[in-house]
DNA sequence: CCATATTGTGTATAGTGTACACAAATATAG
DNA sequence: CTATATTTGTGTACACTATACACAATATGG
């Protein structure tokens, strides 16, 4: 048998949620291939690390993000895919809560940014194709997967959570209805704690319990919007 | 940066159905490690070929399987998984209808054999985590997507489609409301042929129409059990 | 204090899911 | 040939869930 040549590198479309918009954390390419272009942030994964580690490792390096849940979402294998030769990529999807920490540019990326999912650059390599996989990965899960918290504070006012299901769903909800399943759902801590952003009436604020959550989800009761 | 030597393979889970029986398709190993110890099918992928390629081309050169779906499930890449050294499988399940064709063993395959899902024999490296996930998709998969069809003949009794269902949810099924459901969906044709096996009333033969389904997909009809 | 903005809340109706039983068409045993 | 067993095919009533919808409460800003 010939020698296996292909190397294997992750990818992380890394999301985040703020003020009712949802943003995608991208590098600019300090390298050819693609040198100066826009990129998903990731690399080759080393010989002694877990997918998972090599991810969280590339983004660090490359962004300062620190991730809050991560996923592996597919594994892009094309050949053709690098003008380098055969790479085999393991995307995984991330979020974060982007006011948690600040991002910087390093290693192979010479810049980092975040841009609304519906305002794009061109990317490198098959890096769209992954992007959309990506976004509609998120779009099916949070309807069947309480993931939508992490892209939150922990604690949060009712209409954040329901400005991101508008949003992350591209359609409207009906508050009263949407407020309703969600407390139904038993997984929502209400605080004491009010909390007022301009004007109107001030809001509770609101807690995902988790731990109650992972019972629900052992007895059988699922969530779902 | 050290030189990368992380081999790649494919691995497939390839389930098959019969008379309300569910297995999966497994190879007894020729070679070390686990030589003689049964193992999911697969190898290592070549420079130049798809995984979904390398996948095809391992399952008919180690078991004559001809595939008739396929999709990625997951990629396994703990660092220990493989003595040998640092192997990531990239993991597809697949549906075949065993009738269609004859197993044999070849290549790295001393044997090939056919195990019910729940009388399987021990396997090698991380394959067990592999084939749970692989049934776990599977259940799940075909409560929202008709890949069950894959599984039976083209045309077959409604009767087979609901031992199907019970047998894969593992749960007994309204008759009436599973016919009611199915049929409302508009994606099976009924025949005008009629087929008796043993005593009892012919059934009506039927057919799925992925046309229709694809067609009612895009209109945002969703299928669901 | 008045206008504006945001949060919080209940009910009626339509639609969907679920439980349930018996007749029709064949094979088999006597 | 007849009786019995076996499998298919079908409808309705009820419970539950999803959906549509409007107004009062509490704040801010001029």
């Amino acid at each position: 048998m010939v020698e296996q040549k292909i190397r294997l590198s992750v990818d992380a479309v890394v999301f985040g949620y703020e003020e009712g918009v949802i943003s995608v954390l991208l590098i600019k390419r300090k390298y050819d291939p693609f040198k100066g272009k826009w990129a998903i942030p990731g690399g080759f994964v080393l010989n002694n690390e877990s997918l998972e580690t090599a991810v969280e490792r590339e983004l660090q390096e490359e962004t300062g993000v620190k991730i809050n849940y991560l996923e592996q979402l597919y594994t892009f294998g094309d050949v053709e895919r690098d003008p380098r030769g055969r790479v085999v990529t393991v995307a995984y999807v991330g979020l974060v809560r982007p006011n948690t920490f600040k991002i910087f540019a390093s290693t192979d990326a010479s810049q980092v940014q975040w841009f609304t999912i519906d305002k794009l650059p061109e990317l490198s390599f098959d890096h769209q194709k992954i992007l959309h996989t990506a976004i509609a990965r998120l779009q099916a899960k949070i309807t069947y997967e309480p993931i939508g918290f992490e892209l939150l504070d922990k604690k949060f006012p009712f209409s954040d959570l329901e400005k991101l299901y508008t949003t992350l769903l591209g359609r409207p909800i009906d508050r009263r209805n949407f407020r309703k399943k969600i407390l139904g759902l038993n997984v929502l801590d209400e605080l004491d704690k009010k909390v007022s952003k301009g004007s109107g009436r001030p809001a509770n604020l609101f807690q995902f319990n988790q731990k109650r959550y992972f019972q629900l989800k052992k007895e059988g009761i699922i969530f779902e919007i």
